[in-house]
DNA sequence: AAATAGTCCAACCGCACCCAT
DNA sequence: TATGGGTGCGGTTGGACTATT
């Protein structure tokens, strides 16, 4: 038996929005906010029966009175309409050429992973992004064509710039210490900004004369690796990528992973002799100790076997 | 001018995850 | 621990628009 579905697809309506129902949404949001519940928002924004709408956000003659019959719309419906069209700060088209970059580099390095891509481009939805990958930039990686900018060709400041960005989000996405699946290396307090455990003699700088010959090749496996998320509690459903079966990997591996692979592009690093991965994110020295520290001091020992050398 | 092909993009669908119970 | 509802995500679709024949 299949779930119940989220609303009565009999009476919900489907296809393009129309002016007056942006307008209840967009009104209903502004006053109260989701609510924590999108499902049952139609319903309650379908309480605000009778209104008068600003006409200002609506293509009708100013001071013409709108009356709104609710919103006959799925929930889900309605929260993609207001995450990818009416939420405010939406940049719409004029794709520019360091957009372009950022998103072929981030495609190069984590594939379709949209939300993700988006969240390096202010105002940008991952659907849009999505579409104009498909739609323009897709072309311009087919075979023969090879103007979309790979990572290497980057501007220094683009680079430094999505480190900056990645850097504050890294900071942001830091779950507290009691939340976080500590194990020895994640245990610290968030507030205060203290460096996490770390032991001296585990954390070490990419060395190029390491063992594995093509650090990048690494990476990118890692970076499949890390594309998975875990699941409840931390021993079951891992998924497998295409040839590697990840069952046999922690919680605190994979978080370790998930927070860094979303974050940081063009990182190089190399498993050394004591199984661990050590990486070099590009930061000040200390920066690199400390992301060593927090995610993959102990972690990526678990995962020597499945990133080869 | 009409027909056809190609492009774009808003919106839907289904699935997996998260979390409360 | 199991279950079910809500949420977020990526893939896909379908219709509007534009270009070409």
């Amino acid at each position: 038996m299949g779930r119940a579905p989220c609303c009565d697809k009999d009476n919900v309506k489907k296809g393009p929005w129309c002016p007056e129902e942006d307008a209840t949404l967009k009104e209903y949001l502004e006053k109260h906010g989701t609510g924590g519940n999108w499902i049952a928002l139609p319903r309650k924004a379908g309480d605000l029966s009778v209104h008068v709408l600003d006409p200002s956000l609506i293509s009708f003659p100013r001071n013409m009175m709108i009356i709104s019959y609710g919103l006959k719309r799925c929930g889900k419906s309605c929260r993609l309409r207001w995450l990818n069209y009416l939420r405010p700060g939406i940049k719409r088209g004029g794709f520019t050429e360091e957009d372009d970059k950022i998103i072929c580099t981030l495609h190069g390095s984590i594939g379709s992973r949209w939300s993700v891509i988006a969240s390096q481009l202010p105002g940008r939805t991952d659907n849009d992004i999505k579409n104009y990958w498909n739609t323009k930039l897709k072309k311009t990686l087919l075979p023969g064509n090879s103007s979309c900018p790979k990572s290497e060709n980057m501007s220094n400041e683009t680079t430094n710039e999505i480190r900056h960005l990645n850097l504050q989000q890294f900071w942001a996405s830091i779950p507290t210490a009691e939340t976080y699946d500590s194990g020895n290396s994640a245990c610290f307090d968030t507030n205060s900004n203290a460096l996490p455990y770390s032991s001296e003699s585990n954390v070490q700088n990419y060395d190029s004369n390491g063992l594995v010959p093509d650090p990048s090749l690494i990476i990118s496996r890692s970076m499949q690796v890390s594309g998975f998320h875990t699941s409840g509690s931390g021993s079951e459903n891992y998924s497998k990528t295409s040839s590697q079966d990840l069952s046999g990997l922690s919680t605190s591996s994979t978080l370790a992973l998930e927070n860094s692979y979303g974050l940081w592009s063009g990182i190089n690093g190399s498993v050394k002799e004591d199984g661990i991965m050590h990486m070099d994110f590009g930061c000040e020295s200390h920066d690199d100790e400390f992301l060593n520290g927090f995610g993959f001091q102990e972690d990526t020992r678990e995962l020597a076997p499945y990133l080869g050398n």
